[in-house]
This record gives structure tokens, C-alpha cells and sequence, in this order.
RNA sequence: UACCCGGUAGUGUAAUGGCAACACUAGAGAUUUUGAUUCUCUCAUUGGAGGUUCGAGUCCUCCCCGGGUAACCA
């Protein structure tokens, strides 16, 4: 059990909140959910479903009008249903708590613990002090209630310009801690807010929201990212002065993963430079990206499981994630044959006419999921790297003179290799063995591999879309003095193949549809799929002791 | 240079003061009509130095290292 989960059941035991656990998952809409977000909202949803009665909010922490927009808001909403999580009735804006928070904030001035203050920014920061040095008082710090009082509604009502003067609390200007040196509670910002409209010109901050908005929703535990750590003084402070419900905020280290970026901040640039196709680019950590990739919500809610809470950052390997796709999808994707690189293969001594239907499991792992048929004729194509003329010891797939198992078809024999003009292969001829139908010799001897092939007849044409990390380097943000991370992108993250075969049993696929295509890995029909032509994504390689073998024996 | 937080295999997460465990990665092997899956095996004295204790990853002291913090962002 993790420190959070223990925290709450040590509440729970001494009854703390009266058995209640309330969490939320409070997102700013200015963006689209990434699986750092999935880490936090996995956290805060199944501290709520583990215990009896618990509940998680879905809240927009929607209080900053220029950065937010609605469209982030459905997209959110999209993203933590599809990972299975369900607010009820529990969807909260911090917009709807606007005239709320006014409230306190005039409470706060009539207990001389708010003041208006006509500092420029500028003029603030220079008051602030620094990490080493006090601040000092600003000059407005001292100014009567009333004049406060008159001055901040005259605020709200929209007399003054953006920046003119704000809110602050009156705290202490040489706390060690920055955030306790009188923190901005308001500013003026007179945009048009995209619930409220045009109804506010001063929008609350952060630190002095957010606390606000646990406590009238009866949050009991508000668990946030590392960050925060310093601001949890000040969101007890608001609170105590308020003397109203007050939740126990719970920091914990947010998601890093090796070779992706996960701030919003820089997906946001690489989506708005067209680095990536948008914020569903498959490429990217997003949850809309991985949805459009392949990955499953439950594989993610395993890694979300699987990499535990913390308090301390740490970069998690990819490596799990995709242990964890595979993990998932082994056990529920159908399988099905299908050559990226086709190599034409003919078989001189079957029947020019002839088809066969031949059985295909469609998932070991899965009984249920029964049989299917697979057309087998003269001609069809394998992979390209199935096959080498000249293969070293420990190739074991076709080769000159070399007998292999057609998967769930027959043993063939190469007999012999057709090139162009450039020297290039381009065509195989075989011949079969029709006693070994299904892949069973009668006489027990042995081939030292089974490969895939799709019948060329009856082939399907496809695009195939392969994936590979989006940058080169382990920690993208590892970068010479005066470069971005942007360097470190990889020219290989997408590689698109338009001429694969596969299996025509693909033929009514739909968006999202999963399968793994047999010896390559797992495949994801994707959006941009047409009537003339099926789209693939792949969502993971399958593991690869081959590749493996191949990249040791380059580096000897 | 101030304050806050943190350091356990390559990576990540465990261990009422009582034999450092699990997963991923990597390597070795077995099985296999997917070089997949599955199965077996291998890989550490817990940042350092003292101290308390019969006994310390865990408690205390000092040191070292890493992260966060100076938006009218969240």
C-alpha cells in the first residue's frame, strides 16, 4: 500500500472525516489529459472506489479565462470515461464557486487579512524579495478596510484596467516561504471567461481557488503533484482564516517516462508546430494519442497501478508501459496474418485454380474466441526479412534449399530466387509438401520456423503506420547549452508502409478495432481508415529475440 | 546563498526495529505451428560517517547528492 492509500485508511480508522474519503481530479481545460494526468486521476478514482461510500469529483479548476477553452473540456471528459472512471453526478466547475470565493475574499478584507494593492507587477516582484532575502511591506499594505472593501468591489465591477491593481493577502512579506508573502488572491483580467461569459473582469488565483473549491465540495483529501508542496502553508492559511471545512492536501511525484516529453507545456508546442499531427498524434503520451495508437484503458490503469506513488521524481522506463500493452493485449486481441514488406512467393507444383480454406485459431490465449478460415493459394506474398539468400547460422526462416512451415498452412521448400535487374529479389519459387496440410508432417521431421503470408488472390490492401519512440534520447530535455528538447525528436518516429497485405477477414475492421498481426505485434485500425483502403497503427512491436540476436551480433 | 521535500538492484515499487521482497529491463536455459506466450535460473549488504540497540533500510547526529520554490499560470 502506497503512503496516500495509507494516510486515508489511518484516517478512516480513527474516523477523521466520519469514514468519508472525497477526492477529486482537478483539471485545468487549457489542454489535453496525458498519462501523467491518467496517474493522478487513476490515484484519486481508486482511493475513492476502494473504500465504501468514497467518491471522486471531476472538477475544471477553470479559473484562468485566456488559457481555457471548452473544447479541452469535452476532450477531458472523453478521456477519463474511456479509462472506465465515473463521476456520477459529481462534474464541478470552479466558475460555478465564482460568487462563493467572492464572499470569502470580502471576508478575509474585513478581518484585515486581504488588502487591495495598486502595485504594478513589476513593482511586486521587486517587493517580493528574494530565495535569499525578505520582502518588504508594499505601501498599499496598510490601507484601512473600508477603503479595501470599496476598491475591491469597484474591481469586480469592472472600473479598472487589466493589471491596475489586485487582491492580496496579508500574511507576511519576509516568510522564507515566497508563496506566504502576500500572494495575489485577484487579478483583473478582463476576458470573456467560457462559462461565465463576460460576467467576471477579476478571476481568483490558483492558491487562493483551490482550497476554496475542496472545501465546498467536502473534499477530505486533496492529493496534488510535488510542485504544491510549497503552497500547501498557504492553502492551510486560507482555509484556517476561513474557518471552514478544511481537506488534508497530499502531495506526490508526477509521471516522467523515458523518451517522451509529458509537460503540457511542450506538447503543446509540438502539436502547435506541427511536430506531431495534433494532440491524437499516436506518437504522444496523450491519452487521446494512446487511445488513437491502440492502447488499451486497462493496460494503462495496470502501469498506473504498477509504478506505485511517490515522493520523490523519478523517470519510469517505457519499457513497462509496453510490457504492459503486450501484457494486456496477448490475452484479447484476435490474431491474424498480415506482411508489411510483401515478397511474392509462388509454389510451381500446386494447382494453378486452386484455393483452400485453411483453420486459423484466433486466439490461443482466449478459447472462446474460436476459429476462422484463411484462403491459401498458388501465389502469395511473405515477408520480406523472412527470407535471405544467404542467411547467417542463426536464421531460421526460408532460405535457398530450406523447408519452413507456412503457418496454419504447408511446408514449402525454396527452390529458387528471382531478381531484376539490380540484383534486387523479387520473386520466390517454392515447392510444397501436401501431406503437411495444416502444418503437421506425418513423418514427425521438424522445420525450424513457421512464418506468416497472405494469399495474394485474396489479399486486402493496407496502410500501416509504425510507431517508434518520438525522441532519440532517454531524457529528451538532455540537450547541449542554447538547444531545446526538440533536437532529440526522432526523423523515425513514424515510418507509413502503403502497400501491406493483410488477411481479408480484416475487411469490415472498424476505428479502434485491435488485433495482434501474427510474429509482428499489435495493430490498431485507425480514424483514417476509407472504404478503399483499411489505415493500421501499430500500437507495440511484439518482443523480438531475433532483433535482439541481429543487434548483438552487429556490435561484435 | 534561504526555505521545503527526498535518497533501497540498470529502472520502478515493497519491507510493526527482526532472514532486503516483487515487477520491468538485461543475460542463460526449457517448451512452442507466432524467434510470441508460458516456465526455470542469474543480477544489492539500502548515498557516506558516527551513534542508540541483543538487533537499524527503518530511530538520532553530522556530511554528501538530487528535486522544488522568486507568474497578476496551474
Amino acid at each position: 500500500m502506497d503512503f496516500i492509500r495509507t494516510i486515508v485508511a489511518e484516517d478512516n480508522r480513527t474516523k477523521k472525516w466520519n469514514g468519508e474519503v472525497i477526492t477529486r481530479f482537478p483539471p485545468e481545460p487549457n489542454g489535453f489529459l496525458h498519462i501523467g494526468h491518467a496517474k493522478s486521476f487513476c490515484l484519486n478514482f481508486g482511493i475513492a472506489a476502494e473504500n465504501e461510500g468514497g467518491r471522486c469529483h471531476l472538477r475544471f479548476d477553470d479559473t484562468n479565462p485566456v488559457k481555457e477553452e471548452a473544447r479541452y473540456v469535452e476532450s477531458i471528459q472523453e478521456d477519463v470515461r474511456w479509462m472506465g472512471w465515473d463521476w456520477n453526478e459529481h462534474l464541478y466547475y470552479a466558475s460555478d464557486y465564482f460568487d462563493q470565493m467572492y464572499g470569502y475574499a470580502v471576508q478575509l478584507i474585513n478581518k484585515g487579512l486581504a488588502y487591495v494593492c495598486d502595485l504594478n507587477a513589476e513593482m511586486m516582484r521587486e517587493y517580493r524579495g528574494t530565495l535569499t532575502a525578505p520582502g518588504k511591506d508594499s505601501p498599499y499594505r496598510n490601507r484601512s478596510i473600508e477603503e479595501s472593501l470599496d476598491l475591491f468591489s469597484r474591481m469586480k465591477e469592472g472600473e479598472f484596467k487589466d493589471g491596475h491593481c489586485v487582491l492580496r493577502g496579508r500574511i507576511d512579506m519576509s516568510s522564507p516561504n515566497l508563496n506566504m508573502r502576500d500572494p495575489v488572491m485577484y487579478r483583473i483580467l478582463h476576458a470573456e471567461h467560457h462559462r461565465t461569459g463576460n460576467k467576471w473582469c477579476i478571476y481568483p488565483t490558483y492558491d487562493w481557488a483551490h482550497g476554496l473549491e475542496d472545501s465546498i465540495e467536502g473534499v477530505t483529501h486533496s492529493i496534488c503533484t510535488l510542485e504544491f508542496e510549497n503552497h500547501r502553508p498557504l492553502y492551510d492559511w486560507y482555509l484556517d482564516k476561513l474557518e471552514v471545512h478544511h481537506p488534508q492536501q497530499i502531495e506526490f511525484a508526477r509521471l516522467e517516462l523515458t523518451y517522451t516529453v509529458m509537460s503540457k507545456r511542450k506538447l503543446l508546442q509540438l502539436v502547435e508546430e506541427e511536430l506531431v499531427k495534433g494532440w491524437d498524434d499516436p506518437r504522444l503520451p496523450t491519452i487521446s494519442g494512446m487511445r488513437r495508437r491502440g492502447y488499451s484503458p486497462e493496460s494503462i490503469r495496470e502501469f498506473c497501478r504498477r509504478i506505485g506513488v511517490n515522493k520523490f521524481n523519478s523517470t519510469i522506463d517505457i519499457a513497462l508501459l509496453e510490457h504492459c500493452v503486450r501484457e494486456d493485449l496477448n490475452k484479447t486481441s484476435n490474431r491474424v496474418m498480415a506482411v508489411l514488406r510483401p515478397l511474392r512467393v509462388v509454389i510451381d507444383n500446386y494447382p494453378e485454380e486452386q484455393e483452400e480454406w485453411m483453420d486459423a485459431v484466433n486466439n490461443p490465449e482466449e478459447p472462446e474466441a474460436g476459429t476462422r478460415k484463411v484462403p491459401f493459394s498458388k501465389v502469395f506474398y511473405i515477408e520480406q526479412e523472412d527470407f535471405m539468400e544467404d542467411p547467417p547460422k542463426k536464421f531460421f526462416r526460408l532460405a535457398p534449399g530450406r523447408e519452413v512451415r507456412l503457418r496454419y498452412a504447408y511446408f514449402v521448400t525454396c527452390t529458387d530466387v528471382v531478381k531484376d535487374d539490380n540484383g534486387q529479389i523479387v520473386e520466390l519459387h517454392c515447392s510444397y509438401d501436401p501431406d503437411t496440410r495444416g502444418g503437421n508432417s506425418p513423418d514427425g521431421r521438424k522445420v525450424k520456423s513457421t512464418i506468416h503470408w497472405v494469399s495474394e488472390a485474396h489479399a486486402l490492401r493496407a496502410e500501416v503506420r509504425l510507431y517508434d519512440h518520438l525522441f532519440t534520447k532517454e531524457h529528451p530535455e538532455d540537450t547541449a547549452e542554447g538547444e531545446d528538447f526538440k533536437v532529440n525528436l526522432s526523423p523515425e518516429s513514424l515510418k507509413t508502409l502503403s502497400d501491406c497485405m493483410i488477411e481479408p477477414c480484416l475487411k469490415d475492421a472498424r476505428p479502434l478495432d485491435r488485433f495482434q498481426f501474427e510474429r509482428l505485434g499489435y495493430f490498431c485500425v485507425d480514424a483514417d481508415t476509407t472504404k478503399e483502403k483499411i489505415v493500421f497503427n501499430r500500437t507495440v512491436t511484439l518482443r523480438d529475440t531475433w532483433a535482439k540476436i541481429q543487434k548483438t551480433g552487429q556490435k561484435k
